[in-house]
DNA sequence: CTATTTGCAAATCGTTTGCTCTCGC
DNA sequence: GCGAGAGCAAACGATTTGCAAATAG
């Protein structure tokens, strides 16, 4: 069973598909389902770089991933793609979604709720408050936490190769600035 | 979804063995099961406090995750519980482990592997790192960067109210101290 | 006595995979 | 043309849950 249980609801779908009759598998893979992209994005052009296959899908993943200003899960990427194509499979995100992870073009992150969540890998290194409230995530980088960290790890015998440090917090009533990324 | 209709056979598959079924499981529950068990531990305890029932299942579970020295999963756990009561059923240990988190008695960890670790909820608040050859987790315990976290959610206009930190390191070749709580 | 808890098996839920058909290069 | 990819459904693995029997208090 498809995960989350509902079943691509094929036709019917808002979105940009014209021709959404036509429910061939031919169609929906065919590059004209995937004309509307912008010209190439990073992710695109990381993923030509990498030497993976440009596929319609793989584009419009990219451009979603692109756009997101916000840390998407799976299935929320995949919502927001089948917007533009009703037919693309959720398996095809996660597939996909994987293997940006793994040449290194998106980051993977599991913050409270256990699901995946993804967002491009930044030039510059984060981390990431959860506004318990709201679910919002903000990013921020502390140049001296990231040196106590090295030097912990220097201290107990080992050369840190990665972390993750997540903050849970709520606004104060104060002065809640409810900027940041949400997510 | 419920299809649950068809009545759960139950303990009473016809034909089957019905009598040495039940005597089994009576055996498994009672309490001479579990005559083996220590003087009350630390957990037990706080079980009491709490006003759970303390049948024998959860006070083998206790002592289990008392006596542990690093961070069990919910099958390491029940591993070692059946070692000593064979009867004793994995979603038993999955609620239990779940009530006595709930109950701030134990806390759970997901390091990067993904399913769920726990240690009893230590006074002393530490984090970890995790030795990415060996998968042995480390705690430790920072002043300065506690410090720092709370000082970054004030700024952007939060409060505090947890947070992860996990380093995932390997050890250095020159100086491996290979002290530290292995899980 | 009765509200909780357990064992068991089936259900969930996010994610992965086998298979076949398709398309990028 | 061929091998990497996509669609679909079924498999998966950790965790949860419905139910009836058992039990702590």
């Amino acid at each position: 069973m498809t995960a989350r249980g509902t079943k691509h609801s094929g036709p019917g779908t808002p979105g940009a598909s014209i021709e959404s009759n036509r429910k061939t598998r031919a169609w929906a893979r065919g590059s004209r389902a995937f004309a509307a992209l912008s010209e190439t994005n990073r992710i695109e052009a990381q993923c030509r770089a990498k030497g993976m296959r440009l596929t319609g899908q793989r584009r419009l993943i990219a451009q979603v991933l692109s756009d997101a200003q916000d840390h998407p899960d799976v299935f929320e990427l995949h919502r927001r793609v089948v917007t533009q194509c009703p037919h693309v499979a959720l398996a095809t995100v996660y597939r996909t979604v994987r293997r940006l992870e793994s040449e290194g073009i998106v980051e993977r992150h599991e913050f409270r709720d256990g699901h995946a969540r993804y967002e491009r890998a930044s030039k510059t290194h984060h981390d990431h408050l959860i506004d318990l409230e709201t679910g919002a995530v903000i990013e921020f980088r502390n140049a001296e936490i990231e040196r106590l960290q090295e030097e912990i790890a220097r201290r107990l015998g080992y050369r840190l190769v990665r972390h993750r440090l997540e903050l849970y917090a709520v606004p104060r009533p104060a002065s809640r600035r409810s900027d940041g990324n949400r997510s």
